[in-house]
DNA sequence: TTTTAATATACGGTTGAACATATATATGAT
DNA sequence: ATCATATATATGTTCAACCGTATATTAAAA
């Protein structure tokens, strides 16, 4: 993890309103990203398999549901660096209407029970 | 100035090493980075420009040289990015090397005395 | 084992951003 | 006014990254 791969991965508009969801709510599934951000589930999928990758988040398989999040092993600089991510987007369009999509969608797979 | 836009000034790796620098080193003018950088003068002017237009930087002109400083007035949020930048980086090559090449380059505008 | 749901990948097309080179502008000195 | 130095911009090209659509994989249920 370097710190010219982590913007990169923070320059793009769907991988940004992603982290920003998990900063704020932390382990999502693909259905979760794909509603809350109104996108396709290709598009969510490959720009999470691309997280994935350069290290910025981890991934859990659940039966059906993979769940994603932010990685738990990230060097302190690069968790300075979320921080400032979250705290300059949370109260910004569109990742707070994000944040505000997913709280009131039904049957969440992680949810402790369903509608 | 917003999240996204931040990120994609700091993905370029020449945006990147002369902000790492500037952060380092405090005022720097394009002849200063492009010794440092060894990269092409025009090249290492329109990645100032760029930053300057999206408000990362501020630009002051004394004469002949124009000199480059990361913006006084980020916000908070933006301030703790490149705070992660730069301890993400300060170790790390190539920025650690361009930090030794500025301090070893004669004849630097803004220093208090000329070889 | 067939089906259904969730997620992942493959493919071709499009576009924005960076590049090198050349030239223009601006400032101060002669 | 001419020249030299520092910086900025213009132009045409190249390439990486994103996109939509279609299809493949995986896991559980019927």
């Amino acid at each position: 993890m370097d710190p010219l791969e982590l913007f990169k991965q923070l320059s793009d508009t769907t991988r940004l309103r992603c982290l920003a969801l998990m900063s704020s709510a932390g382990e999502l599934c693909v259905c979760e990203l794909t509603h809350a951000l109104d996108l396709s589930q290709p598009k969510i999928s490959r720009h999470l398999a691309q997280l994935r990758e350069s290290g910025v988040v981890q991934s859990r398989r659940a039966g059906h549901w993979v769940h994603y999040r932010i990685h738990e092993d990230l060097p302190e600089w690069a968790v300075l660096i979320i921080q400032g991510m979250q705290a300059g987007t949370e109260r910004e369009e569109p990742y707070r209407s994000d944040l505000q999509i997913l709280k009131g969608m039904p049957n969440r797979p992680g949810a402790p029970c369903c509608a």
